[in-house]
DNA sequence: GGTATCGTTGCAAGCGGTTACATGAAAGCG
DNA sequence: CGCTTTCATGTAACCGCTTGCAACGATACC
């Protein structure tokens, strides 16, 4: 319990001044093998750790990297942490994580975090800036990376993946199953926080029907808050008739199990009555057999995560934008439509 | 582009000394108003923001709070943390993570992390110390808090549920519902990391079949690593001869996500033919409708973390455990045995 | 008018490291 | 042998903030 010794201590009973003693805990080139190996055994003695906030003082440096994500227990932000985790494990960097669930929280993080005295380095994961702090952290001379927000970044780095080309890559798979009516299932496009993936992926869906000469129906697309419950209700109200699609997308996995949990309701059968496909590729699709399209969470909080420390340590120019590259994963929810099946057989 | 403000720069500018700065901008009473104010304003102006690190060696406090965390994209992990930081928003401190993979990440963490010097307090979140690191623990000075973590913690505080009676509990429900074979799937009980939740929520599952009369068949035990398609094999090859269990007990949703897809593969009907219930209550079971002991994670992180700010803002002596009670959440996946309605039918 | 009191402010010493610069001894050189 | 070099170490300033203590003017009290 008494005072951790501070590295004057270490200097004092090794008989030498505490710049040395500096100088050997460092691995200065400056300093005799001797005597170095006499601080360090002192300083083993001694139990010496430096006092990071010292160390950081008198460095100049946070040696740390500060985190804000939004709603944290959603496993892709989970996914995309442990993805910066193992970036930055061996390194010399701290992980500070700031966790975003309301706009309030979003605008204060905004305003006090990206501050060179704060942090040496700023990841964004899942949180689209508001316009007055896009400014602000360009102006700030804090590097920043995006990951994950597609919007309104300005020119600040980012590394992202690709909801078009996911919702295309998505419909286009339900079409080449044969597939022409095919519903969306989704986030409402405008929200708090400036969400923009159910809004590319719809585009993507969109873009890809219309490249196969078919036209959007109202009736076939369906937005909503996020969340399971809401995608069911969404989804039920689209299947409960009987000129409905014979495919459904979903925005996220999660609605994706909504959209299963109706069907079990209604007592379609997924595939042969129904296909569904999700985004993301979170671990419940595997334990439901879900066709997905997959986002590289991990990956692309590691990249986010390398491209900020190479910036803090060498100075290196990031580029502007890392573009991740979605991908289908193909299980069990989405088969050929019983039509075209029939007239095949 | 420019350094940023210091307070002396403020001072300075606002025409005081950098104590009478320092002070107006803590809101010292020892200060007058009117000064104060232009402070402010100044501050305001040059947009000045205190360094945390010359701040925290100033003040001997390094305002940070460490969560040392086991897999931390589990879905267990994921939601602690997020009570965790519920606790801490609104507070100083800043909060550091660390998650654990392997035991060579453990033991660096448990060795380097636990110094004054670092951190004003460790949250050790479902990861049980090696023996070497208690007492290391226990000299240190730094108040440290465990949740979820059983054994070995000596007198250290901590929060934990009880998997002892979760496993009462569990299999109570089962027997309650008429089952009088049940198989328990868990993970192995020796395991690099020294959890024990498999072997408590175990030794309750005997405990309860004990009290109803009734020896636990060593065919109806199966153990193996964690994971969904390892229990999925296990549970496979329990139940795929006629005198199977109709019931399984998983030590936790993971593993029960794994016996569903089993009894699915043999053509079970669940919980006609089998009923499940698992553990922990992670957001899958919801999806899936598995019925389960719901652990409060949430709870246990938030309690935790304002245990420890206790300890350290008001020196406060922790309680040594805090338990939060397990509960049986009903869903689908439970019902009487065929036999059993038969008869009553 | 002298002194105790109060409110406000400044001075300066830390906090525990790092590091530019000075110093001094030993070695190398013509 | 006097000079420069080289190597190892010490001295002291500094990073930016907080705070104990002293100082000082104004008011209150006797």
């Amino acid at each position: 319990m008494t005072k951790p010794a501070t590295i004057r201590d270490v200097a004092r009973r090794a008989g030498v001044s505490s710049a040395t003693a500096s100088r050997a805990l460092n691995n200065s080139p400056l300093v005799n093998q001797d005597t170095k190996r006499r601080i360090v055994a002192v300083a083993q003695e001694l139990a010496f750790a430096p006092s990071l906030s010292a160390r950081r003082l008198s460095l100049g440096k946070t040696q740390t990297i500060t985190v804000v994500v939004s709603f944290l227990t959603r496993p892709q932000a989970a996914e995309r942490l442990r993805g910066i985790d193992a970036a930055l494990a061996d390194s010399e960097f701290d992980l500070n994580i700031y966790n975003v669930e309301t706009v309030e929280k979003r605008d204060q993080y905004f305003q006090t975090l990206p501050l060179r005295q704060r942090t040496d380095g700023l990841l964004v994961v899942s949180l689209p800036p508001p316009d007055r702090d896009v400014s602000r952290l360009e102006r700030s001379d804090v590097p920043v990376v995006f990951i994950d927000a597609h919007e309104n970044t300005a020119n600040l780095p980012r590394v992202l993946g690709n909801d078009v080309a996911g919702g295309v890559l998505a419909t286009q798979h339900l079409l080449e199953l044969g597939h022409r009516r095919i519903g969306y299932v989704g986030d409402a496009f405008d929200n708090p926080f400036g969400f923009t993936s159910s809004r590319d992926r719809f585009d993507g869906y969109e873009r890809a029907l219309g490249s196969a000469g078919i036209e959007v129906g109202d009736e076939d697309v369906a937005l909503g808050a996020h969340g399971r419950y809401e995608a069911r209700d969404l989804a039920a109200r689209m299947l409960s008739h009987a000129d409905r699609p014979t495919a459904i997308f979903a925005g996220s996995d999660t609605q994706a199990l909504g959209v299963l949990a109706a069907a079990q309701d209604l007592g379609l059968h997924v595939p042969d009555d129904l296909s569904v496909i999700g985004y993301d590729d979170i671990e419940a699709c595997d334990f439901v057999g879900l066709t997905t399209v997959r986002q590289h969470l991990f990956e692309s909080g590691r990249q986010g995560a390398q491209m900020l420390m190479a910036e803090i340590l060498e100075r290196a120019a990031m580029p502007p934008a890392v573009v991740i590259a979605p991908e289908i994963v193909r299980r069990r929810t989405t088969a050929r439509p019983k039509e075209v099946r029939a007239k095949s057989d």
